[in-house]
DNA sequence: TTCCAGCATA
DNA sequence: TATGCGGGAA
């Protein structure tokens, strides 16, 4: 007897929720400081992204028309603690020339915008890949998107629920097409999928015995 | 020395 | 498909 995909993913939900607790996702004041977290934390660790963001903040140049007005130089000193700054300096400045020159730097104004066509138009901006915008989506917007990201793939693949090679959509569209369409629980789920990952579903040495989600 | 709330390029 | 990008913490 299988049991349906969705009572699964409601089972792995409950546990990491019972055994976690609630994450209080995203650390952040603001939904821009949302859209600059996501993208200085792409492969960095976020205790790193929290001090870029507090150099910004420090500054006063946490808004949109401060760090349009911000030379590319400047801001990559800035973040430098979360790694990758150079690279995240020019990131950071497409998305809020983008920002600026399509929505006048209004986040509310670009939320509005329906999911699929948003989505597509932050595809289009460079270093913006499907991971980070979703974050944006979800956690930014509080808009009913599921985050997938290398936890929430490994975690899938070492209980068997997904095979080697599937794609961000594919998983994505697992979750989705199997949970009710709810932001918050969206929001919770992927933080728990994260905090299991960084506890137990760790990269090299898996720590299987203690995690809730052995025997799934 | 590894690893981190990834992405673009070749 | 592999590699560059990178500082900070364990």
């Amino acid at each position: 007897m299988t049991r349906k995909i969705s009572e699964v993913l409601q089972e792995i939900y409950q546990r990491l929720f019972e055994f976690f607790g609630p994450q209080n996702w995203w650390p952040a004041e603001t939904p821009f400081e949302v859209c600059v977290g996501a993208i200085l934390t792409q492969n960095a660790a976020w205790k790193n992204v929290e001090k870029a963001i507090s150099n910004l903040k420090q500054k006063g140049l946490l808004s949109p028309p401060a760090l349009y007005q911000l030379p590319v130089e400047k801001l990559a000193e800035l973040i430098k603690p979360s790694g990758f700054y150079n690279l995240k300096a020019k990131r950071l400045k497409s998305f809020v020339e983008f920002l600026m020159l399509n929505y006048q730097g209004n986040l509310d104004l670009m939320f509005k915008k329906p999911i699929s066509h948003l989505r597509a138009e932050l595809l289009n901006i460079k270093g913006l890949g499907k991971e980070t915008i979703d974050s944006i989506l979800l956690y930014g917007g509080n808009l009913p998107v599921f985050v997938v990201d290398a936890y929430t793939y490994r975690i899938l693949n070492r209980h068997f629920l997904v095979p080697e090679e599937t794609t961000y959509d594919e998983i994505q569209a697992l979750f989705m097409e199997n949970l009710p369409p709810d932001p918050q629980l969206f929001n919770e789920y992927h933080a728990l999928l994260v905090a299991c990952g960084k506890s137990f579903c760790k990269k090299n040495s898996p720590l299987c015995d203690p995690c809730p989600l052995k025997g799934l």
